[in-house]
DNA sequence: TAGCGCTAGTCTCTTTTTGAGACCAATATT
DNA sequence: AATATTGGTCTCAAAAAGAGACTAGCGCTA
C-alpha cells in the first residue's frame, strides 16, 4: 500500500497562478517533478546504455535501497520511460529496458548531465567560496 | 561501469563504496542532486528570464513555502547559479539574479523543460494506460 | 536432506526532509 | 492606532526516504 498509495499529483483545484508565464507551465512541472527525483536520472542514465535486471541495477547503484529502487522504477515505468518484462525462469527475473519515449527524453537530459560533469569544478569552487564567506 | 558514485551532500560524510568505486569520479551526481529538487528548476526557469525579489518569487510560485523558497534559493546561490543582492531600502529588499554559470546551465536544462512541455501528452497517456492495467 | 543463496520484491520501523503557520523589527498605509 | 509589507527564522506536524528483516520456489552442496 505504501508504494501504491502514490500521491495523486499536485492539488488540482488551484490554477498555476494568474500572471503570465506559469499558466502554460503546469504540464512541464507535471513531467519534471517525476524525473527530478534523486534516483531517476541515475537509473535513466544506466538504462539508456542497455537493459538491466533489478539486481544488476541495485549493484550498479549501491546506495539505493531496494524500496526506492522498486518505487523509482515503477514511477519511470508509469510515465512510459522504461518497460518492465518478466521472464518466468526458475527464479523469475525481471528486465528493465528504456522505451523510445525514454530515449527521446534522455537526449536533452544527457546534455545536462554532460554539463554537470564539465562544470563540476566551477560549482565546487562556488560552494567553497560561499561557505568561506558564511563563516564570518 | 563508472556510474556516478555515492558521494553524498556535505551533511553526509559517508564515503563511496569500498570496492572499485572512485569517489572522486562522481561529479555528475554531486551537481545533479542539487538541481534535481522539486523547486530548483522552477526557480531557475523564473530567474533565467529576469531577476526577481523574494516576495515576487513567492507569488510566482504560490505553492512553495517560505521555508523551502529560502532554502532552495540559498542552495542555488551556494552552487553559484544565482546571486543575492540586498538593497538597504526602507524595508530592505533582496534581489536574486542568475549568474553566467546559471545561464550556461539553463541552456541545456531548458531543452529538457521544452521536451517536457512537448511530450506531456505522451506521458499522460502512458500514465493512464499504466493505471488502467493495474486496476485488474 | 538440511542448509544456503539467488530471484524481485514487500513490510515495518526509524530517521530525514518537507509543509504549515506563527513570529520578528522597522516602515508605510489606512 | 491598527494593519500590512519587507525577507526571512522558528517550531511542530506530516510526508518521504533509509535500514533491514521477511517472503517463496528452485538449485547447489555438504
Amino acid at each position: 500500500m505504501d508504494l501504491h498509495a502514490a500521491e495523486k499529483p499536485h492539488l488540482n483545484g488551484k490554477e498555476c497562478g494568474t500572471s503570465g508565464w506559469d499558466a502554460g507551465n503546469c504540464p512541464v512541472r507535471d513531467v519534471i517533478d517525476r524525473i527530478a527525483g534523486k534516483w531517476s536520472t541515475l537509473l535513466l542514465e544506466a538504462l539508456a546504455r542497455q537493459p538491466y535486471r533489478f539486481g544488476e541495477l541495485r549493484r550498479l547503484v549501491p546506495d539505493i535501497s531496494q524500496r526506492m529502487l522498486t518505487q523509482t522504477l515503477r514511477d519511470l515505468q508509469r510515465d512510459g520511460y522504461i518497460d518492465r518484462q518478466v521472464f518466468p525462469t526458475k527464479p523469475p527475473s525481471v528486465e528493465y529496458r528504456m522505451t523510445a519515449l525514454g530515449h527521446s527524453l534522455f537526449e536533452p537530459l544527457s546534455k545536462v548531465l554532460q554539463w554537470a560533469g564539465d562544470k563540476h569544478p566551477a560549482v565546487k569552487a562556488a560552494r567553497q567560496k560561499f561557505d568561506e564567506g558564511e563563516l564570518s
